[in-house]
DNA sequence: AGCACGCCGACT
DNA sequence: GTCGGCGTGCTC
């Protein structure tokens, strides 16, 4: 008798042991897609592994069914799935969760059916019971869902118990399989004309419907020029009707045949444009090769618009011809149209693109191509380390610093890139990780000999960096010089790039017009319901956010203390800039880009096309204007308030700070002239500041890195944070106390806390937070994890805090 | 994640 | 007195 382990997609502690059904033996593997029987219901797990030990705790259910034909990941996937829930302090069904396809993680769905040997006498029905039987009476069967419409109520499970209970009807496990393969109909030509002679004829027997004419003629110059025809195209080619191509087909002139078609259009041309390095990318090139025999990690350093990508692009042509796949990693937000292009043009056929905006069929089908191998090179942001890849020879990562890499919400909290080099050892790959703002802990590592370096210090085509230049919010208010929100220096800038036909960006880390109201009178802050956190105030949709939980609510006009009318917004986001902006330059065609105006990818795609093209003078936002993009017409980038970014109280401010500058800053001056580059900030003695002006990243490095090490913070260890949460103060107050006392004889000043982070309430829930900060020694971190897990069952067992929340967040950002 | 079971408040 | 709300525990 054989056995699986199975992973399930659930928050399950455990994996769960089932039965092998003989017949089964033979297919089943480890990897392979599995429907097992769950409580009442049915869901697709994947076989972790076969083995003939029966569990001795419980009696096996047997698997229902195998899924499909071949594995959906290969051993490899397995084991990266294993570390990472070990890891990260997660389940392998979290893991599974995340990186399994929708349409891969079937569950079943609970079907009633009417039981025709009731009749139809409902006499002895009660309402609620009657209406169900009515309807499933009509129509024979019901979802769960469609129950509950009719009730217009939740909560049905106990009705159906009584209609089971009586006989009315009877239910089973319905496990739908949801992808769906694309068809597309074509059209063809009756193989009977398919000479001029046969043909012929039809011409004047058509001569009645000159319509039908019209399009045959259509159809037979499409299929002339492009040799297939789909019937979506010749009707919106030819300007015909759906009732004129039924005439034809009629007719028997025409037919149509309806094809499975990829929804993932792979580009027809291989596009092979050649272009050379510069000496100085040719060398880093040479040094990251070099690199690469030794180790298995290379840090690119290289300053804003070195040409890190054309580099990039070498490299994947090398490791493709060694028949290798190539993952290629960016933040979501620098996922843009204008990379995609780029690789596009070199790798045309080979080269699959995922992020979130795919749709769940689209997935499915990357999914299957990575696995087998038709993608060589993938281009995604950080889920896609979770796709099948069969033989992966290399993983870029880009913008390394990035925090996006980092998953906050749902479990796994992973770091792309700490998973991804872990994942290239699982291949033997090497990987590259890029930036040219480093985290610190990137560098440092690299400054260790743990990675490789590369540094590339010259911009490509020798375009100097931007100069910048600190512009005194503290004295020019006093002067009183400000307009708005904007310094003299600022503004003259601004007019001088508009004047010589440029164009501007301006970088305010805020969206919304303001992050709070002030009641003048008494002081009173309008706060969320839910959360602990004033709303924001966002004028172009006339209402007020909750940023932490998304509720909206409509403008406070009344002081809910003092019911004084004297509420003003304080404060400035996006929205008061472009407004102020709109005002201070009437004639500038202004844009702001931020979550709120920004919907889509799509939408994004298009503002920074209608940048690139010159419709846009001055574009506002937020960190997304920072991110992968590349302007030939900008010389002037403006950062509204340094001192937002350099108040934060987290260890990592002044590197994130850094980061930001840089970054915004190496949008300006891209290819003819030197840029220019205006930080507003009050506090301009600020070390950080004078850093950013010098573009000095080892100084700021230099400055940091003490001061990690004097605290004790990364990269000198690894930081686990624990957020304990509940609907009562009381009871997380307590359950953080008691788990707090319960750690610190194991970890002493390793621990920080039990405290109520900065914003103490989310959605309802009372939070509070510990840091345990570990020395970075493998062993002593699991022993650590292991001690944490038993503690949080020990804490969970005591009556009062069953319904204590834990979150584990390893390595947080 | 579902879903069942069981224990306390507002209604027939 | 019951209905039904949610809090709690279990699923191989």
């Amino acid at each position: 008798m054989k056995f699986a382990d199975v992973i399930l997609p659930l928050a399950l502690p455990r994996n769960y042991t089932y039965a092998v059904p003989p017949d089964m033996e033979n297919a089943i593997q480890p990897g392979s897609r599995v429907a097992v029987p769950l409580g009442n219901k049915k869901y697709a797990g994947i076989v972790k592994s076969v083995h003939d030990q029966a569990p001795g705790a419980y009696k096996t259910k047997a698997i229902h069914d195998l899924l499909d034909k071949e594995p959906v990941v290969y051993p490899t996937q397995l084991a990266f799935w294993e570390w990472m829930a070990q890891y990260y302090m997660c389940n392998e069904g979290d893991v599974l969760n995340a990186a399994l396809p929708a349409h891969l993680k079937l569950s079943s769905e609970t079907v009633l059916l009417f039981n025709d040997a009731f009749g139809d006498d409902f006499t002895m029905l009660d309402e609620y019971e009657y209406l169900v039987a009515e309807a499933l009476h009509i129509r024979q069967e019901l979802r769960i869902g469609e129950v509950q419409q009719i009730l217009d109520r939740p909560d049905v499970y106990s009705i159906i118990k009584k209609l089971i209970e009586k006989k009315v009807c009877l239910v089973y496990e319905e496990l739908k399989e949801v992808y769906k393969e694309k068809t597309e109909k074509f059209i063809l030509l009756n193989p009977a004309y398919e000479t001029d002679e046969a043909i012929a004829p039809l011409f004047d027997e058509l001569a009645r419907a000159p319509k039908q004419l019209e399009l045959l003629l259509a159809y037979l110059h499409l299929i002339k020029t492009q040799g297939e025809v789909a019937q979506s195209e010749l009707l919106k080619k030819s300007g015909a009707s759906a009732a004129q191509l039924k005439g034809l087909v009629d007719k028997e002139i025409l037919q149509v045949d309806q094809r499975i078609v990829g929804r993932v259009r792979m580009g027809k041309v291989d596009v092979q444009i050649k272009f050379d390095l510069s000496p100085a990318q040719e060398t880093a090139l040479a040094a990251i090769r070099e690199c690469f025999t030794e180790k298995q990690v290379t840090l690119l350093h290289g300053v804003t618009s070195s040409g890190k990508t054309e580099i990039y692009v070498k490299l994947i042509e090398e490791y493709l011809g060694s028949g290798k796949q190539v993952l290629y990693l960016l933040p979501e937000i620098a996922l843009t149209a204008q990379i995609i292009r780029r690789l596009q043009k070199h790798f045309g056929t080979q080269i699959g693109i995922y992020h979130s905006r795919f749709s769940n069929n689209e997935r499915v089908e990357i999914w299957n191509k990575v696995k087998s191998g038709e993608i060589r090179i993938l281009l995604g942001a950080r889920s896609s380390l979770l796709l099948p890849f069969r033989d992966l020879g290399l993983i870029i990562l880009d913008e390394e610093h990035d925090g996006s890499f980092k998953q906050q919400d749902p479990a796994p909290r992973y770091h792309a890139r700490d998973a991804a080099i872990y994942y290239a050892g699982l291949f033997k790959a090497k990987i590259l990780l890029g930036s040219a703002t480093p985290s610190l802990e990137s560098y440092y590592n690299a400054k260790q000999g743990k990675y490789a370096l590369v540094e590339l210090q010259e911009r490509y085509g020798g375009i100097a960096m931007p100069a910048i230049e600190i512009a005194d919010l503290k004295k020019e208010m006093a002067m009183k010089e400000m307009v708005h929100n904007f310094t003299s220096v600022l503004r003259g800038h601004i007019t001088q790039s508009l004047e010589a036909g440029k164009q501007v960006i301006l970088f305010q880390n805020r969206r919304g017009y303001a992050p709070f109201l002030l009641c003048t009178t008494c002081g009173w802050i309008p706060n969320c319901k839910q959360c602990d956190v004033s709303l924001t105030y966002h004028k172009h949709q006339d209402n007020m956010h909750c940023h932490y939980c998304g509720t909206r609510y409509p403008y406070v006009y009344t002081c809910a203390a003092c019911g004084s009318q004297t509420l003003v917004p304080k404060n400035f986001g996006t929205e008061k800039i472009e407004e102020d902006l709109q005002e201070l330059f009437p004639q500038a065609r202004i844009a702001r880009m931020d979550m709120d105006s920004i919907r889509s990818k799509d939408g994004h795609n298009r503002m920074i096309q209608s940048l690139e093209q010159g419709e846009i003078d001055i574009l506002v936002g937020t960190q997304m204007v920072v991110k992968g993009l590349d302007f030939q017409n900008v010389n002037l980038v403006g950062v509204i308030s340094a001192d937002s970014l350099l108040s934060y109280p987290d260890f990592r401010v002044n590197e994130r700070a850094f980061q930001l500058m840089e970054q915004v800053s190496g949008r300006s001056g891209r290819r003819d002239g030197q840029g220019k580059v205006i930080i507003q900030a009050s506090n301009t003695r600020h070390h950080i500041l004078q850093f950013v002006t010098e573009h000095n990243y080892k100084a700021m490095y230099e400055a940091e890195i003490t001061e990690r090490e004097q605290f004790g913070y990364p990269p000198f260890s690894r930081i686990i944070k624990l957020t304990i949460r509940h609907k009562k103060q009381k009871t997380v107050d307590e359950a953080a106390l008691v788990l707090g006392n319960w750690l610190r004889p194991h970890l002493g000043a390793q621990l920080v806390g039990p405290a109520a982070p900065l914003v103490s309430r989310v959605r309802g829930f009372y939070l509070q937070e510990m840091l345990i900060k570990l020395p970075r020694d493998s062993r002593r971190i699991a022993q650590v994890k292991n001690m944490l897990k038993e503690f949080f069952g020990q804490l969970t067992i005591e009556k009062q805090f069953r319904s204590v929340v834990i979150t584990p967040d390893v390595d947080c950002v």
